[in-house]
DNA sequence: GTCTTTTTAGGACGACCATCCTAGAATGAT
DNA sequence: ATCATTCTAGGATGGTCGTCCTAAAAAGAC
């Protein structure tokens, strides 16, 4: 089966170029001479530009899950796997400036291209927001966990964006660490609660 | 001269088209056919569609010139004043929810096409970064008075995205009130600055 | 080795797009 | 009222796009 391989090269090129140059911005025949194949070749695995969409939206979710699950993994406490989270944000650092989030831009523009598959794309938002949830509450922040968890997307969407912006360096240094010092106060927060009890 | 009255109102259609569908997805006819108007008619006003984008960016660039001098004359203090930023984003709720913050989405979605005027877009962030790095100076916080600008912006940037994606009434209310304490003891805090001097 | 299935190539089609062009209508000056 | 200027209408053009179709090549089954 050089199928799947074929397939997957496909899947690959076009979520890179979705990220790069936005979903519309990007032809099939873009796709195909990227990777060196016919047009023809490509209808064959995928019959519509909006089944590639929803494959490359899937390839990114399985992606994205894996990635959490090996976070749940390999943090020892709750704190350590969400500063694995903002840690994204300098891992990925020269991406986010010259593209911005790709979770972020990609909900954007199908938002604004009224596309049927928008509601899949923020799943992607789901996924963080669920798993920082959860992070959240074994952080002890019962009540508050999902709001802790949207306020976090919040910062990590607004940096990306001011920073693709400016292309300012100092600007996303300061931002990292403020997020990561507001963590921490969440984080001692819970411990004089629970001291308190 | 009815010449002005077509071309202004050319400029509001295609100012709110690109605002809801973004530029690229907004075509020549769409903004004839929606204004009654022929393509020839659109062409003589615009030679291209690139000139009809600088125009709105400049339109945008003067509209929001115009609301930052307004605030800076309405706002007793430098409070007030970063206040009224942050009340935007209630203001503009409605339109944020479905479309988006307009300085965002444009500047990432020409970041993406490589658009030349992705630099003259960016100046609308500019606009506000400059103006509300004044009232931070204002405020007493002359060293990081621009950094504080920057976060500010990126905390409503974030905001906009997440309640755009999640449509989240709840969270939109939370963050402001989240961004008003955070102003809130960013001003306090130069009090007891200055009570110490 | 033959036959079936899977995979690839590339031309054709209709739709839409930005742009160009020309002719006529409206407007303004004198 | 005449003439020059400004404005408008809409067809024509060339390019790109997503999609479709057919034929050949490659791979696999027996």
């Amino acid at each position: 089966m050089s199928n799947k391989r074929t397939r997957d090269r496909i899947l690959e090129e076009a979520d890179q170029l979705f990220y790069q140059q936005g979903f519309e911005h990007t032809s099939f025949a873009q796709i195909a001479e990227a990777l060196g194949i016919s047009r023809g070749n490509f209808y064959y695995h995928f019959k519509t530009k909006d089944e590639i969409l929803d494959a490359v939206i899937n390839h990114r979710l399985t992606r994205t899950h894996a990635m959490l699950e090996h976070w749940e993994i390999e943090g020892a406490t709750p704190l350590d796997r969400i500063r694995s989270f903002i840690n994204i944000l300098v891992m990925n650092q020269a991406k986010i400036k010259q593209h911005g989030c790709p979770v972020g831009t990609l909900s954007m523009e199908l938002t604004k291209l009224n596309h049927s598959s928008r509601e899949y794309a923020n799943e992607l938002f789901t996924l963080f927001r669920i798993w920082l949830s959860r992070q959240f509450e074994q952080l002890g922040h019962h009540k508050h966990a999902n709001e802790l968890a949207m306020h976090l997307l919040s910062l990590s969407q607004g940096v990306a964006t001011i920073y693709s912006a400016f292309q300012d360096d100092e600007f996303i240094n300061n931002e990292v660490i403020r997020i990561q010092d507001w963590l921490t106060a969440i984080a001692t927060q819970t411990q004089t609660q629970q001291e308190t009890l």
